[in-house]
DNA sequence: GCGTCGGATTGATCCAAGTCAACCGTGAAA
DNA sequence: TTTCACGGTTGACTTGGATCAATCCGACGC
């Protein structure tokens, strides 16, 4: 990738307020490898933020897409919606990270982005997306890559949820929002989590009483300490060792 | 999207035997939305053509990932192995379905791909792909379509492997590939499985024994016919029917 | 301080799918 | 033609997680 930029530059501080140059989640989010000249075209774009109160919805499905939202703070969650009434969660997005790329095949949103605490997030206009990345190089490249993983973990999602049992599930879960959390600068040991038993099962397939039970074994274990949504885990290894077990 | 190409072109039969432009899949395939001067420039692009014999691989995990595939005839699984041996089939895909977005974002292929029948496919040499939808806005437009269809295709096997019981899984398996069929001008009716009932398993979340189990119970319900890989679907409704039954 | 409410925990029971095992059908090799 | 191997079917039994239900806990309003 292109070289990145240095962490202090000499802006001013309404431009602080906005810019994808000075955001401290440039490094996780769409400018990765971007340089100086292009991170400020970039900034033109993705000119308009957002406040999402929890509970709220960034978007529903059915509705048109013509953005994707980059999250500059909060925590959300997607679900998509069967006609007869099954939901499930397909994701828990952090900040950094993009909602929105399921619009683009049918140019309507295809699932729900609820927000489980007040967030913030940055719109980027996808027509112009896309007309920027035709201009530069990295950043269409970039976008190609954050896609890529986007399917990547949803295979990962895939076989989680067709081969692993409800406490390897469970494990896989801790280990990846522990993981995702310490590339954000917090504790990799320690953290609470935004959403509910029933939020957590429905991610990974599972009844709340099935996740209520595989935290109190955690606990039991010594893996994890467990209070409401305050988790402390204990023993990494040990998490890891549960979902290699089976032959 | 564009206008697209009418059926006959005057084309030389050199040209016939590997370009896009004469390709009957295109309106499925990469080449959608495209007009006559942006298809022969497409065509310079995927100029490699590879057969690949029944179970042989078109690219393994870990491979360094330099193309995508489209698949000219035949038909693939892809699957991912975990470290500790468990594997699970992640799709099934037929002619005009690209193969590969997996190794974009890692720039290794994170799954394998193996053909089930002997297959034709079409390398496209992803910086050249990159470079050429640079320039030409609806192949770049479409793109980022095909790798949002399988985002959202994704969601849905999450979906089913999340929330649905054995015989909904089937069904939703059956009407699927019936679908994808019908799209390629094949009976919707009426087909022959490439895969076997572990692989089905494997893909469904499964074993064997349940998905021919569920089979068996198909057919006693009148829904369709099977023999050995042979299927004949009798009543899709019924099928439909059993998928939303549930509240 | 007290009642209420939503989320979490825990226990008892049930059932869908997994497991284990026998057997069948088909097609290729001998 | 027989044999073999592999995939598919079917049956008997087991089990992990779902279901149903009671209770607990903490936050919040009054």
């Amino acid at each position: 990738m292109a070289q990145t930029l240095p962490l202090n530059q000499d802006i001013t501080l309404s431009v602080i307020k906005t810019a994808c140059s000075s955001c401290n989640l440039r490094e996780l989010c769409l400018p990765y490898g971007l340089n100086l000249e292009e991170l400020e075209r970039l900034d033109d774009l993705v000119s308009t933020r957002r406040r999402i109160k929890r509970g709220d919805h960034l978007y529903r499905a059915g509705e048109p897409f013509d953005a994707i939202y980059a999250i500059r703070s909060g925590f959300f969650k997607t679900d998509v919606l069967l006609e007869d009434g099954r939901d499930q969660v397909t994701g828990f997005q952090m900040a950094g990270e993009l909602l929105g790329l399921d619009g683009i095949c049918t140019e309507h949103h295809t699932c729900n982005a609820i927000a489980l605490e007040d967030s913030e997030i940055c719109s980027i206009p996808f027509n112009r997306l896309e007309s920027l990345s035709r201009e530069i190089h990295s950043l269409q490249h970039h976008f190609h890559k954050v896609m890529s993983r986007e399917i990547v973990r949803d295979h990962g999602v895939m076989m989680l949820l067709g081969t692993m049992r409800a406490e390897e599930r469970l494990a896989a879960f801790l280990l990846n929002l522990s993981q995702r959390f310490t590339a954000r600068g917090f504790s990799h040991a320690e953290f609470y989590l935004r959403m509910t038993r029933e939020e957590i099962g429905s991610y990974l397939g599972l009844k709340l009483e099935t996740v209520s039970r595989a935290f109190s074994r955690f606990q039991e274990e010594g893996y994890i300490a467990v209070q409401q949504k305050h988790i402390r885990i204990l023993d990494v290894n040990g998490l890891k060792a549960l979902m290699n077990h089976r032959a």
